[in-house]
DNA sequence: TTGAAAGCGGTACCAG
DNA sequence: CTGGTACCGCTTTCAA
């Protein structure tokens, strides 16, 4: 390939130059260049043709090409805030799976800002785009399924909506959790608290509803503020909210997070107390993001596979695009336990 | 804004629909809805048109609008790899710079795989970007050039060419080398060894060359073995790179790296080597990535403003686009050290 | 098998 | 200030 024409600079080759050069009609040059395998056409013609694009470095214009056929190989992403360690695999899933099958990924990034979401969508909207693979879905939010109304496939990566049934790829959290509480509880522990992250996501509140049920049906119980709804994402949520429990007499011998940093806020809670990890509270995280098995200790979390759920994600809307039957199929895979070092056996109490 | 328009699914309002609703010409209902102020339109039709829009839930259609005025407000960012940690606060600080002027990001991951890269640039090429931001460019790669050469802007994210000057946004990695060397030698460190990343990139060949400098200009020799480059990225890299100089009678006590990865390989070189980290020998990372705050012992390291680089590249890309001259301004940025465990005073030896 | 021509949804120029 | 109209680059139907 070559973009050193000899041409006015920004002056890109048009199809009527590629069929000048190629001495053929317009109308020829666009059906011998077109992968349709039905169109009639001299193989001499389209070799000819071919050769002349070549030759001028001609890039069909997507653009042109998209209005004339009401079809648009372009998807948007939209994402909550990549500097979450769980969106880069997301993304990095998604994009290669779509540039896969023709694709351009429209990217952006929220924020998480509703605000923003709303202007970025109607931005992407305004392309004209095939589908949308959504990160940014609240559990009650109405947009998604708004948009599903209005006729854009939509699938939701990561999330679930609450109330509609959108197609989605997402993680079995029960089981994770189910996991993560098994480990402890073969440990000996038996006063365990589950930190959550807050509740808008489908994924933190299942993770949650999974640790209730699950506690529930091991017909086990628990003092009502073992469960606690975190305010943020962050080390400090997780650490103010620990270092409430710490105090008691009661104080939890396990716990439980909603996610990888609420985990590290744990150690330092612990550390406040003048505790350690694991030999007087063992801690669970959820997510497995980088670097998690080097920290101190190197922490006990549950594995999400979410370079496979981007790629399932772009998958489904890909197979929605095509079959154009409104398919809504949902993907659901299976977190697993890492154990490292965080949890050990609880102490003869 | 809504998408619950009642006609048939997919069937979007267009600009004649609005036009025909607000009882005006199509092209007045263009004009009034332009934001252009030089256009003469009665405000009394502004407004009549507007709210005809609103009603139907109008989104231009930024193809027909591209395809008419040969401007196309994308911009193309190609990524090595997304799951690299650098890369994340980039694009995020690109992307947000990039909306706020109206520019919709077409986001691409090359899997740092050439032949994907020019895939990927000729879709978003063919879809007439209107510039590109490149942190794929590797020091000796004509394809940035190429590009430049064929009229689209371009701007260097983070990375720069060894020949041609394109405009970039690169941090001084003079700087940060100086900063880092400068501690050892402060604790008292004399054999210093430095583990560059793969040479390809210009940041990573900066700072090797950087070292190289600070040592001469000094007045400080080491063995030339003392400083090496590695195959690759990862811990293991890093690590395989110290254990042979560990080995030497005259074995570093200080190690610089190219990235902080590298430098937790160190880590495992050193306790390997049955020797501990920063007792026996310091070492400093490069990058500052999330969780290096987190790990065993803290690692000192330089941090580098990626979310400031992707924000500014944009910025100067869309300065370009703006002015329309060919401004070749570049933007470096100062990275700065950050000291913490796995640096310690040089024993006397 | 190829040429001719319509038209996708806008914008912008020109006339009124 | 507004209406009429050419046209951006390409695909596709219809004739030749």
């Amino acid at each position: 390939m070559t973009w050193e024409t000899a041409e006015p600079v920004g002056a890109k080759p048009t199809l009527r130059d590629v069929a000048l050069a190629a001495g053929v009609h317009l109308a020829t040059a666009s059906r011998a260049l077109s992968d349709a395998p039905s169109r009639p056409v001299a193989p001499r013609t389209v070799a000819l043709v071919r050769q002349a694009a070549a030759r001028l470095g001609y890039v069909p214009d997507q653009v042109a090409r998209s209005l004339r056929t009401h079809r648009t190989p372009a998807i948007g992403v939209l994402i909550p805030d990549m500097s979450n360690p769980v969106m880069p695999p997301l993304v990095r899933g998604a994009e290669q799976r779509l540039a896969q099958y023709g694709y351009t990924t429209l990217f952006a990034d929220t924020d998480n800002d509703p605000a923003a979401e709303t202007k970025r969508l109607t931005m992407l909207l305004s392309w004209r785009v095939a589908g949308l693979i959504l990160a940014t879905a609240r559990r009650d939010q109405p947009l998604a399924a708004e948009l599903v109304n209005s006729g854009v496939p939509v699938v939701l990566m990561s999330r679930k909506l609450d109330a509609t049934p959108v197609p989605s790829v997402t993680v079995d959290e029960s089981v994770g959790i189910a996991q993560a509480l098994g480990h402890v509880l073969e440990l000996g522990h038996r006063r365990i608290a589950y930190l959550g992250v807050p509740q808008w996501t489908s994924a933190g509140h299942e993770r949650l509803v999974a640790f209730r049920d699950n506690i529930a049906s091991r017909g086990l119980t628990l003092p009502p503020e073992f469960v606690v709804t975190c305010a943020g994402y962050g080390e400090q949520d997780g650490a103010a909210a620990l270092a409430g429990l710490l105090d008691r007499p009661d104080r939890p011998t396990a716990v439980l997070t909603g996610n990888d940093m609420m985990a590290l806020g744990c150690y330092d809670a612990i550390r406040s107390a003048g505790l350690r990890c694991p030999e007087d509270v063992s801690v669970v995280g959820y997510n497995d993001m980088p670097l998690t098995d080097r920290v101190d200790p190197p922490l006990t979390t549950v594995r999400v596979p979410y370079f496979d759920v981007g790629r399932q994600a772009a998958t489904l809307l890909v197979e929605k695009l095509a079959e154009a039957n409104d398919i809504d199929r949902s993907v659901r895979l299976t977190p697993r336990l890492v154990v490292r070092g965080s949890t050990a056996a609880a102490r003869a109490s």
